[in-house]
DNA sequence: AGCTATTGATAAGC
DNA sequence: TGCTTATCAATAGCT
């Protein structure tokens, strides 16, 4: 491609020589770029020309030791040391570990289940009901503790203040999670209720004791977001 | 160049993509063929497609290894030990992403539990839960499918006994875990009598009966190591 | 460094 | 994957 063709050998004219390489290098990085983009390869490109200046280019969401690295995993051939092929092989066999761990624990969690056949099921199954019985158990050990606590605990006036105080530490998370349900679903009612406002006006504190049923609460003990109670502790 | 000029960007048709990679990496590891004998340049170049298919040219007076001593020297960046530094930080930030899956999957498996507080109990038991549901609701899918194939496909004459088959497939290393159970149970229930033989010796059969009850099955169908019922087939 | 005639690379199609 | 061909891109030689 030129003004005629030329035979690939070296270039004798050190003055042609250096304007071809120029070229030439400009187009080879301009290709390299073009590659990396059209079919998102990963290209490292390291050229030193005859006078010994260096260009390179290296995929811009790489980097060079990344490709060496990969390099050096896909040939096979070795470029650095024991020192680094030990951390290597390190790195290679935590990997391993992790990944086997993060599927495991995707199938626990009840993720990429499609590509299991019914027998894998069964151990994930069995592993799941264990470890729910395990930390059934445990909640149960806890709440007897507490139980016991209380019982033999004479000198706090207030114990089941303490204790619904606890209770309150404990499953905060999940009663702010259940009141903000709880106040969407108010706030939803109310727009509902102000649209059909020019309909049939019905009794709206009856309406939502009626819905309040279905709306799903997991709580295993009905907390509500209202008023503490200010005469608990006479209960005691 | 080409029968339409492309912009340059990703490629989107993986078929395309590929063929574009391909013409392009010979002209690429044409070129830089080339340049080292036209200019005398020193070229490493390694590509990898999106495929992870490795490509590489590094002129032949040279090797991968000197070019990149060369890199180093040139350039002042450090490769050896940057990798170094590099893999070091891998192997730190993957034994720490290690342990944590480790530490989550105990607790999954019901392990460790002690060191948790009632708090830390609940997401756990959540997603314990979770994980259950889906687990059995793809189990029930498989049911499904079982079922609907079984009922649709009338040109099969024995097909309870393949699906008496299918489960034993699915079941079998729960029914062998069983039938160890109860020949384990068995074999120290005869050891005891043994050991009773010069006391009040009662009957065998019937106190094997009477703790047989007590061993636990876990399995959702009562199988037992027994002969196959030869007649099952006629059930249908 | 710029210009352009010319060769080379390649996109699209089979 | 390989071959063909119309087109576009790179560049050799020159200024």
């Amino acid at each position: 491609m030129g003004r005629g063709k030329i035979e690939i050998k070296r270039i004798e004219n050190s003055t042609n020589r250096q304007v071809t390489y120029s070229k030439r290098r400009n187009g080879i990085l301009k290709k390299a770029k073009e590659i990396t983009v059209l079919c998102d390869a990963e290209v490292s490109l390291v050229i030193f020309s005859s006078t010994g200046k260096m260009s390179e280019f290296i995929s811009p969401s790489s980097s060079l030791i990344k490709i060496l690295d990969r390099y050096q995993r896909t040939s096979g051939r070795r470029l650095w040391d024991a020192k680094h092929e030990y951390l290597n092989s390190e790195v290679e066999r935590i990997k391993k570990e992790n990944d086997s761990m993060q599927i495991e624990l995707r199938h626990l969690k009840g993720e990429d289940l499609t590509s299991l056949n019914p027998k894998e099921l069964i151990p994930i199954e069995d592993a799941l009901q264990n470890g729910l019985t395990e930390v059934r158990a445990k909640q149960a050990e806890v709440w007897k503790m507490m139980k016991k606590n209380v019982c033999t605990c004479q000198h706090s006036p207030n114990i089941f203040l303490s204790l619904f105080l606890m209770l309150m530490i404990i499953y905060q998370d999940r009663m702010l999670e259940e009141e903000n349900k709880h106040l969407n679903y108010i706030l939803q009612h109310q727009k509902q209720q102000q649209m059909q406002m020019n309909g049939n006006a019905r009794d709206m504190e009856n309406e939502y004791n009626q819905n309040g049923r279905d709306y799903p609460s997991q709580m295993p003990f009905t907390f509500r977001a209202q008023p503490m109670q200010p005469n608990l502790q006479e209960n005691q």
